[in-house]
DNA sequence: GCCGTTTTCGGCCCGACTGTTTTCAGTCG
C-alpha cells in the first residue's frame, strides 16, 4: 500500500484544484481543494492514520467526497480526479501559471489557441511571433511574458527567514523618516514567523502616501518597479525578492497590519465570520454592511475586538484553529523567549564549533540564562573530529572548572551522539551513564526508505540515557528535504519512553516543524530549545525557535528547558535510571 | 466541493493595479 504524507495530499489536492481553473471550473469548487490542501498541511494528525481510521473530514475543508477520493489514493495510489482532469488537460499546464503575470484564463488560451504546455514552449511561442495577434495579448503583455518567464527561472523559491528579516528591518528603518510617516511595520509571513518566506510586506500608516510611493520606488537595492499606484508599490531586488509596500492613512493603520499579516487563510476565515454577523472586513477597517458604518480600524486589537474575538499573536494566524480559540476566549499562552532559562544544544572548538566552552558560558551569562549544555559531537562522527573518550574526560574537566567558580550559568555536561544505520550509537551505556544530558540525532541516511529510518530513531528512544532526540527529520531548509519518518510512530515512542524531542533553532533547520510540534504536544512528547550553535554569538538562534515553538502552539509547560536546573534533571529521562 | 445557532440548498471574502477585450477582465496578494 502506497505511503502518502500530508504535504504530498495537499500538492494532489493544490494540482487539481489549479487544473480546474485552467479548465473553467466553478470557482467555489477549485477553491475547496486548495481550502482542504491548506487544511491538510497544517493539520496535526497524519493523513494515514485519519483515512485507516475513516477520520478524514475532521479536516476542515475535506468532505464526504474528497475524503473517499483520498481513500482511494491511499489504497490504489491514484486520485481519481487527478486522473480525470489530466486525461482532459496536460498537468504541466500548472508550471505556466507559476509564471509572473501568466494566471489561469491566459494559460487556456495559450494552450487552446497555440498547444502551448509548458515554459519552454511558451518562450519558443514568444520568440516565434506567435502570440501576436491573440485575443488578450497586446504587446505590453507580451514583453510582460517574457520578463516573467526570466523571473520565474531565475528563482521561484522561498528563502530562509533568517536571512530575509535584517533587509526588512533596514526597509522599515529607513522608511520610518519619510515625510507623513507615523507608523510602519514588515508584515506578512515574516512577522508570523514562517521558517521561510516569498517576499517582504511592509505596511505604512502615512498623511503622504505619495511620499511613500516614491521612497518605496527609490529604495536602495530596487531593480525594477513592478507596480506603482497610489496606495501600493511592489519593487524587486536585485537578487529577485520582492518587496511589497502599502500606504494607508493613519487611522487605518490596525486594520491593514491585521490584513497584510495574513494569513489569506485567516482573513478569509475572518471575513467569511464576519459577514454572518452583518459586517465586512478589508484592509481599511471593519465595517457594517447595512449602512457601511466604520467600526474599527486604528489598531490591530480593535479590528478583533470588533469581531468579538480575542487576538491570536501573528504566529498563530493560519487559520488552523486559532480563530475557534479566539472566539471562545481560549487562545494558548505561548512560549516566550524570556521563559528560556538555557540553552541545552551547542558545540565548541572541541568538535567543529568557533568558540570555547568558556566563550559559550559568557555568551549564555549575557543572555541571562541559568545554565547551558555543551553537546559536541561524539567518536563516530570522524569528519568533524568527534570526541573519544581521552577527549570527553578533558572537556569533562574544563566544565568541573568552569562551574567550580560558582557564579554564571551552570554547564552541563552532555552530547550529540550520531544514532547509525542500526539505531546504535557511540558509546557504552556506562559512559552514557556520566553525562548530564545527552542528544541524539540523525546525521546520514537520507534517502532511507520511512521503515528503515524510522527504525533507527525508535531504537535509539529504547535507550535509556538517551534524553532527546535532536533535530529528528534531518531536514535543511531551502536545501535538503527531511529524512521520511512514521511520526506518528516516533511521537508515541517519545511519549512512552520518556525521551524528548528537540526543537532545534539554528535558522535553516528550524526542526521540529510547527506542525510537528502540535504533533508532539497532543501526544504529550516533551521539547526542548536548542541552537545548535557552533559559533556563541549563534546562541541568539534562540529566538528563531521560539517564533516557531509559538507556531506549533507550544506553551512554557511543554518546554524542559523552561524549568529550574534541579527540575530540569529531574525530567530528563535519565532521571528513570539512576 | 463544502457546509449549516437564519440555510441539507444556495450560498461561498476583499480590493489594488495593469493592460486592453474602452467599461472591465485578469492577476495578484
Amino acid at each position: 500500500m502506497p505511503e502518502y504524507d500530508n504535504p504530498s495530499v495537499a500538492k494532489i489536492l493544490d494540482t487539481v484544484g489549479d487544473l480546474l481553473e485552467i479548465s473553467g471550473a466553478d470557482k467555489f469548487r477549485f477553491l475547496s481543494y486548495h481550502k482542504a490542501a491548506h487544511a491538510l498541511r497544517a493539520f496535526p494528525e497524519e493523513v494515514m492514520t485519519l483515512a485507516r481510521d475513516g477520520r478524514l473530514t475532521e479536516v476542515p475543508g475535506v468532505g464526504s467526497k474528497l475524503a473517499a477520493s483520498i481513500i482511494t489514493l491511499t489504497q490504489t495510489g491514484s486520485f481519481p480526479e487527478l486522473d480525470a482532469i489530466t486525461d482532459r488537460l496536460p498537468g504541466t499546464l500548472v508550471d505556466l501559471t507559476r509564471i509572473p503575470g501568466l494566471g489561469p484564463k491566459k494559460v487556456k488560451v495559450l494552450y487552446e489557441q497555440l498547444d502551448v504546455t509548458s515554459v519552454d514552449a511558451l518562450e519558443a511561442a514568444i520568440e516565434e511571433g506567435r502570440l501576436a495577434g491573440l485575443a488578450g495579448f497586446g504587446a505590453k503583455t507580451i514583453d510582460n511574458l517574457a520578463e516573467g518567464i526570466v523571473a520565474y527561472r531565475r528563482h521561484s523559491e522561498r528563502r530562509l527567514m533568517a536571512d530575509v528579516l535584517p533587509l526588512a528591518e533596514r526597509i522599515v528603518a529607513a522608511m520610518r523618516d519619510v515625510a507623513g510617516v507615523t507608523d510602519i511595520a514588515y508584515a506578512g509571513s515574516l512577522r508570523r514567523r514562517r521558517d521561510t518566506v516569498g517576499d517582504i510586506d511592509v505596511v505604512v500608516a502615512s498623511g503622504d502616501p505619495e511620499s511613500v510611493m516614491e521612497a518605496a520606488r527609490t529604495l536602495p537595492r530596487v531593480e525594477r518597479v513592478l507596480v506603482s499606484g497610489d496606495t501600493k508599490t511592489s519593487i524587486a531586488t536585485a537578487d529577485g525578492l520582492q518587496i511589497d509596500v502599502r500606504v494607508v492613512s493613519p487611522d487605518q493603520y490596525g486594520a491593514a497590519l491585521q490584513y497584510f499579516t495574513g494569513s489569506a487563510e485567516h482573513n478569509s476565515r475572518l471575513r467569511e465570520l464576519a459577514k454572518r454577523s452583518g459586517l465586512k472586513v478589508n484592509e481599511y477597517g471593519v465595517f457594517r454592511l447595512a449602512d457601511d458604518a466604520a467600526i474599527a480600524s486604528a489598531t490591530e486589537a480593535d479590528v478583533y475586538t470588533a469581531l468579538g474575538m480575542d487576538v491570536p499573536v501573528p504566529e498563530l494566524r493560519e487559520n488552523a484553529g486559532e480563530i475557534e480559540a479566539a472566539l471562545a476566549g481560549d487562545l494558548p499562552g505561548l512560549l516566550e523567549g524570556r521563559d528560556i532559562r538555557g540553552d541545552l544544544h551547542m558545540h565548541t572548538v572541541a568538535t567543529d564549533g568557533k568558540s570555547t566552552a568558556r566563550q559559550n558560558r559568557a555568551k549564555a551569562a549575557a543572555l541571562g540564562y541559568e545554565y547551558i549544555a555543551i553537546t559536541d559531537h561524539a567518536v563516530n562522527l570522524h569528519m568533524v573530529g568527534g570526541l573519544g573518550l581521552d577527549a570527553l574526560e578533558r572537556q569533562w574537566e574544563e566544565i568541573d572548572e568552569l562551574n567550580s567558580t560558582g557564579d554564571g550559568p551552570h554547564v552541563l555536561k552532555g552530547v550529540e551522539l550520531n544514532i547509525d544505520d542500526d539505531g546504535q550509537v557511540d558509546y557504552d551505556l556506562d559512559v552514557l551513564a556520566r553525562f548530564d544530558i545527552v542528544l541524539a540525532s540523525l546525521h546520514s541516511g537520507w534517502g532511507q526508505s520511512r521503515e528503515v529510518a524510522t527504525r533507527r530513531v525508535l531504537r535509539a528512544m529504547d535507550n535509556p540515557f538517551i534524553d532527546v532526540i535532536a533535530h529528528l527529520t534531518g531536514r535543511i531548509l531551502c536545501r535538503r528535504d527531511p529524512i521520511d519518518l512514521d511520526i506518528e510512530a516516533v511521537m508515541q515512542k517519545a511519549a512512552q519512553t520518556g525521551t524528548a524531542l528537540e526543537l532545534n533553532s539554528y535558522p535553516d533547520r528550524l526542526d521540529l516543524s510547527d506542525v510537528h510540534l502540535r504533533m508532539a504536544k497532543r501526544t504529550g512528547v516533551a521539547i526542548t530549545l536548542g541552537t545548535d550553535s557552533h559559533d556563541a554569538a549563534q546562541l541568539d538562534y534562540m529566538s528563531y525557535g521560539v517564533g516557531q515553538a509559538r507556531r506549533g502552539w507550544i506553551e512554557p509547560g511543554d518546554v524542559l528547558n523552561t524549568l529550574p536546573l534541579h527540575e530540569l534533571r529531574l525530567r530528563l529521562k535519565r532521571a528513570r535510571s539512576l
